[in-house]
RNA sequence: GGAGGGGUGACGGAGCGGUCGAACGUGCCGGUCUUGAAAACCGGAGAUGGGGUAACUCAUCCGCGAGUUCAAAUCUCGCCCCCUCCGCCA
């Protein structure tokens, strides 16, 4: 969310530099709630100063034994009026906040234009493309046969979109996600948290997927509960509605959860295999930030990232997304894309942004600038999350970038203590 | 699910329907005292929105929302959350 103010007066230069972003934002409407909220508002507090000003005068008066029937007769009615202007202020207010909720936050000035993924700007790559003799194979032929995947039993227990992993499968999701977590607690200054799954609609505001994800989102039926699309969502409203003392930040947390994505709209995209699923793993790195250093905290949380596929010898690329290509919420967004043999392509395997304040705004996160100064108000911090990494896909990526000619996969040499020894997977003899 | 208790400032904790933005205590900041510190004493300090170059000023905020009233932290109703006991359960 935009600051108010900000918005309300620079709704021209907002409009025209979110360009194509900004195109279903209503903006005429926008403008005209604005207006009309601050007539109201002063409207409402003249009133308001009339009632209290009486009210004081009708206690003045008993106090002093005199008579107030006259002055208590006057405030009649006033209450009343108030109300109603009240009223319209509220609805105004509400009107203008749920559009201004569907504004998308501005891209920092360093991010390429561009309308699509193909303007996106690759900023640096690393490792060694490995070479084979045959065509590579992808990933879920690769599981099948090792019998560590199992999609159709998948589709028979819940539906399309779905996985079921097992044997040396499953070890090696558990043996990531905790790899991953005990590299960033251990080495990167991060601490770990285990927060619910399912969140209130609040929550899901404050991050920016609602009101406009809606559709993204798996709801519960009977409650009001969503199912956290990412960690981003619990872990950065953690400290919603709470005031940091400076010294505290920055604040890092890593998470591992469950994800839960509808892909409502991606029909027909990466229908097989674990690269799309409705439920997938994911570690999730989360900062706070002071808005002066927040750019600073971007590079390095992207490096902690980078790192988990250092360590695992996956080649990667890095990436700028383009204007036309970023998120809701953030300012700046580095996408890490690793090899996919079978693909002949990067693939996105985490998402790196700051969001500047535009999260802190909408769930009130704050900080106390430190220093004793006599100005020290409260500022809006600068939120950031990447993934550190996509579980799923980084097991995708071991299977085929490992793959060996006899269909055996070569485990990752930082794997091996997580994984009670085995280094390399076989097929699991019967198959089932 | 049943019964009861409670939600006030960073925290603890008061608050006859009318100088209550809110006593008091702790913590915090500044000062006096001290070689320094502690103690003691004095003073300061909330958030949001509006107006003003500024000193400043106006409005709102005592879980949330509605109602009663000239006037609500205080009375009434609904909702949310927390705690205790019982039942159920991993």
């Amino acid at each position: 969310m935009h600051d108010p103010k900000y918005l309300r007066d620079n709704l021209d230069f907002i409009r025209t530099s979110l360009g194509r972003r900004g195109q279903d934002v209503a903006w005429d409407a926008v403008q005209k709630l604005s207006d009309e909220r601050r007539t109201l508002t002063t409207q409402v507090e003249q009133l308001r100063s009339e009632l209290k000003k009486g009210s004081d005068e009708v206690a003045r008066l008993r106090r002093a034994k005199e008579p107030a029937e006259a002055a208590m007769a006057a405030m009649k009615g006033l209450g009343d009026r108030i109300k109603e202007v009240e009223d319209n202020l509220r609805g105004v207010e509400e009107a203008l906040s749920d559009l201004a909720l569907r504004i998308p936050n501005l891209p920092h000035q360093t991010v390429p234009l561009g309308s699509d993924a193909s303007d996106n700007v690759e900023v640096r790559r690393w490792g060694t493309i490995p070479s084979f003799t045959a065509p590579a194979k992808p990933h879920w032929e690769i599981g099948e046969a090792l019998g560590i995947l199992d999609f159709d039993r998948a589709a028979k227990i819940a539906g399309a979109r779905f996985a079921v992993l097992s044997g040396a499968g499953a070890r090696m999701e558990r043996a990531l996600i905790n790899y991953m977590l005990d590299l960033h607690t251990g080495s990167h200054g991060y601490r770990e948290v285990l927060p619910p799954l399912l969140v209130n609609r609040r929550t899901m505001t404050g991050t920016g997927q609602l009101p406009k994800f809606e559709d993204d989102l798996f709801r519960l039926r009977d409650e009001d509960y969503f199912l956290i699309p990412t960690a981003e969502v619990p872990v950065t409203n953690l400290h919603r509605e709470e005031i940091l003392s400076e010294d505290r930040l920055p604040i890092r947390y890593t998470a591992y959860t469950p994800c839960f994505r509808r892909e409502a709209g991606s029909y027909g995209k990466d229908t097989r295999g674990l690269i799309r699923l409705h439920q997938f793993n994911k570690v999730e790195l989360v900062a706070f930030s002071t808005p002066d250093r927040s750019y600073e905290e971007l590079e390095r949380l992207t490096g902690h990232a980078e790192f988990i596929l250092q360590s695992l010898n996956l080649p990667y690329r890095v990436v700028t997304l383009c204007t036309g290509d970023m998120g809701f919420s953030a300012t700046k967004t580095y996408d890490i894309e690793v090899w996919l043999p079978s693909q002949g392509q990067y693939r996105e395997i985490s998402s790196c942004s700051n969001f500047e304040s535009f999260q802190a705004r909408r769930a009130n996160i704050k900080y106390r600038p430190a220093g004793g100064k006599k100005d020290a108000k409260a500022e809006f911090v600068h939120t950031l999350n990447g993934s550190g990494l996509a579980v799923g896909r980084t097991l995708v990526a071991i299977l085929e970038n490992f793959q060996q000619p006899d269909g055996s996969v070569l485990i990752p040499e930082a794997l091996h203590p997580y994984m009670g020894g085995i280094k390399k997977i076989q097929p699991w003899p019967d198959g089932s």
